[in-house]
DNA sequence: AGTCAAACCTGTTTGC
DNA sequence: TGCAAACAGGTTTGAC
């Protein structure tokens, strides 16, 4: 469940459902789910054994357990959900999905926490927690529970996210503004700004009226600061239908699917009217990916191709077409 | 340094 | 109908 607001719906799920519990034991299956742990899968099984999940973390795209390991050296399981990943609690007698990657067994013997990822880009590692560059404090004064907090290693490049207290619009703006990047490359740069992806990259340029081959440096700091409020938005708006999901790859620790996809104005709407001017959403690939947008709306930049000059003006409609899902 | 394509995978949809 | 190509929410790597 890629984009920040479907691995959000996922910790909040994790927070509800494995905080405060203690692991007694965990499968991993094959080498390939933990290759970003150095040490191999079956350090990593030792190593939570015993260990209580203290809490959720996450940045971005990126999200974590902190454990508190018998031990005493905090640790925090790190999980990257990649392209079709999934975290699910499930009974432990329930069947055994075809893409289980990873199995937890707890003390209470409640429901297990299981790793699902039919395309393997996902993973786990177990990692130090570090002090955060952007403003986290290791140690968080403000936990109740004095939990330590901070930043797992593979997470320390990563940019805070626009829903995070440390993120600071204004500065993401002036890094922008000094780039003369396409602004969809910078906005699914995870070292810039981090949680954007493909479908709200997409969906803020649409709200903000920006053209994503536009270079960064030429529209204003207000303008970038506006993009980046629209990013957040659309993602909060998300975030409060349970994310996007077009299938069952995309779903909650419950295995629910989330409903933004109807409200999505251009990401996979092409061929169907804009909702704004009515104008055909346009599908195009750039920077190796596909890229919607309003053709009207979104005005492309002078001498990127297709030349542009072939929008025709088309009367302002109220309502969507037929065609799309009522 | 910045930009691009390829690589990592499996499954589904589309086109001939 | 069958098969191949294209495509999918992401990130990292290495070659220019």
């Amino acid at each position: 469940m890629p984009e920040l607001p479907e691995v959000e719906v996922v910790r909040r799920g994790l927070a509800d459902h494995v905080v405060g519990r203690t692991i007694t034991q965990a499968l991993l299956t094959g080498e390939r789910v933990a290759r970003r742990h150095e040490a191999g899968p079956a350090d990593l099984m030792a190593r939570v054994e015993g260990a209580t999940v203290l809490a959720v973390d996450r940045r971005g795209k990126y999200l974590w357990l902190v454990l508190d390991p018998p031990d005493d050296d905090p640790h925090a399981l790190v999980v990257h959900l990649g392209m079709s990943g999934q975290l699910l609690v499930q009974d432990a007698d329930a069947p055994r999905e075809k893409h289980l990657h990873a199995c937890f067994d707890f003390a209470d013997d409640g429901p297990q926490l299981r790793f699902v990822d039919q395309r393997t880009f996902g993973g786990l590692a177990l990692t130090p927690l570090h002090e955060d560059r952007y403003g986290v404090p290791l140690a968080a004064q403000d936990d109740p529970a004095g939990h330590l907090h901070g930043i797992p290693e593979p997470v320390l490049h990563i940019a805070p996210d626009p829903l995070e207290p440390a993120f600071d619009a204004a500065g993401v703006a002036r890094r922008m503004k000094a780039k003369g990047v396409a602004i969809k490359r910078l906005l699914l740069d995870q070292t810039v700004v981090s949680g954007i992806g493909n479908i709200y990259a997409d969906e803020a340029l649409w709200r903000a009226q920006v053209h994503g081959l536009r270079p960064a440096s030429a529209l204003t700091k207000p303008a970038l600061g506006r993009l980046l409020g629209h990013a957040s938005e659309v993602m909060t708006e998300a975030l409060g239908q349970g994310g996007t999901s077009f299938d069952a790859l995309y779903v909650n620790v419950n295995g629910a699917s989330g409903y933004f996809d109807r409200a999505l104005a251009v990401y996979g709407q092409d061929g169907l009217p804009c909702p704004r001017c009515g104008s055909t959403v346009r599908r195009e690939q750039f920077m190796n990916r596909s890229s919607h947008f309003c053709p009207r709306c979104q005005v492309r930049p002078r001498g990127s191709s297709p030349s542009g000059s072939s929008v025709s003006p088309v009367s302002p409609v109220s309502s969507r077409s037929s065609t799309r899902r009522p």
